[in-house]
DNA sequence: AACCAGGACACAA
DNA sequence: TTGTGTCATGGT
């Protein structure tokens, strides 16, 4: 017998909501109070963690089972089995003590990818403002709770490959326009096909994504890790070079290749998990800790 | 008001 | 292989 409800408890551990949703991984999520609010796989649904053990997720329509947002969210995922993984260095102690409960997502890759071709040499807030703008243009309204505001899928590969260069500028991702457009024709066509990519090792299906255009190793590798769960997948961005060079090479000056080089044979298998802790500890640990002196 | 942002690309040296 | 200019937009 089906439990048909319009809400269910994740029971957690180790488990930071906040830190998840808002650290950059994913652009869609909303905090209204202490609940976020996105759209998953379609469906819109509030979030919100009353205390450390459990998330309360409220759907606009009973569901029958709540498999589609526990792979989202990878509850299931033993954090500390992952954290154990990591090296047992100054920089990445500092960075999980920092990060408590920082859990990496596990997206829908057509969204993921698009919204890290939108990504490039753009701050987080004006992703999310990109993406926001491409569904609700776009997207197939969803179902919302009564008197709340609309809401929207993710537009699918048909409706974007549809729109014209101009329609997609017109949502301010500029020089990125013509990239989307391309990645959506490829999907149309047949010419890239995500759903293959699950079945490749990490290095094969990277080659297939950095065909696109406007793809390099970087989106790539985000693609990679936040929605094919590819965990040593190490993207690199301005952020994560910080940490590198500041916590692991603050006198030399390494070269590229010897920082990739470093990248993949210093975090052991999670690789691409403890570049997300580095990367949210970088851009947060100054604004966090205002409380130096008055 | 400069500087920079989860880069990729063509092209130079 | 490694370095530079360009692309578009807006936050800090």
């Amino acid at each position: 017998m089906f439990e048909l409800g319009f809400q269910h408890r994740f029971a957690v551990r180790d488990y930071d909501l906040a830190a998840t949703l808002g650290c950059g991984q994913a652009f869609r999520w909303q905090q209204v109070g202490d609940a976020w609010e996105g759209v998953v796989a379609g469906r819109w649904v509030s979030l919100r963690q009353p205390d450390t053990d459990s998330i309360l997720a409220t759907a606009a329509v009973p569901q029958a089972d709540w498999e589609w947002l526990a792979d989202y969210l990878q509850t299931e995922v033993e954090l500390p089995i992952v954290l154990a993984t990591f090296p047992d260095d100054e920089p990445m102690r500092a960075a999980v003590a920092h990060c408590r409960g920082l859990r990496l997502l596990r997206q829908e890759p057509w969204e993921c990818l698009v919204s890290f071709i939108c990504s490039s040499t753009k701050q987080i807030v004006q992703i999310r403002q990109i993406i926001a703008l491409l569904s609700e243009r776009f997207g197939e309204a969803v179902a919302v709770p009564s008197g709340h505001a609309p809401a929207f899928a993710f537009p699918s590969p048909d409706r974007l490959a549809a729109a014209s260069e101009a329609q997609l500028r017109a949502c301010k991702m500029g020089f990125r326009a013509p990239y989307v457009r391309h990645a959506a024709q490829q999907i149309v066509s047949g010419g890239l096909r995500l759903v293959d990519l699950h079945a490749h090792c990490c290095a094969v299906a990277r080659d297939e994504l950095e065909q696109l255009n406007g793809v390099g190793r970087k989106i790539a590798d985000c693609v990679l890790l936040f929605a094919y769960g590819f965990q040593e997948a190490f993207p690199v961005d301005v952020w994560v070079m910080k940490a590198l060079r500041q916590l692991y090479f603050p006198r030399r000056r390494p070269t590229p290749h010897r920082l990739r080089s470093f990248s993949e044979t210093h975090f052991g298998p999670n690789a691409g998990y403890a570049q997300q802790y580095l990367f949210h500890y970088m851009r947060t640990r100054l604004r966090s800790k205002p409380r130096g002196k008055k």
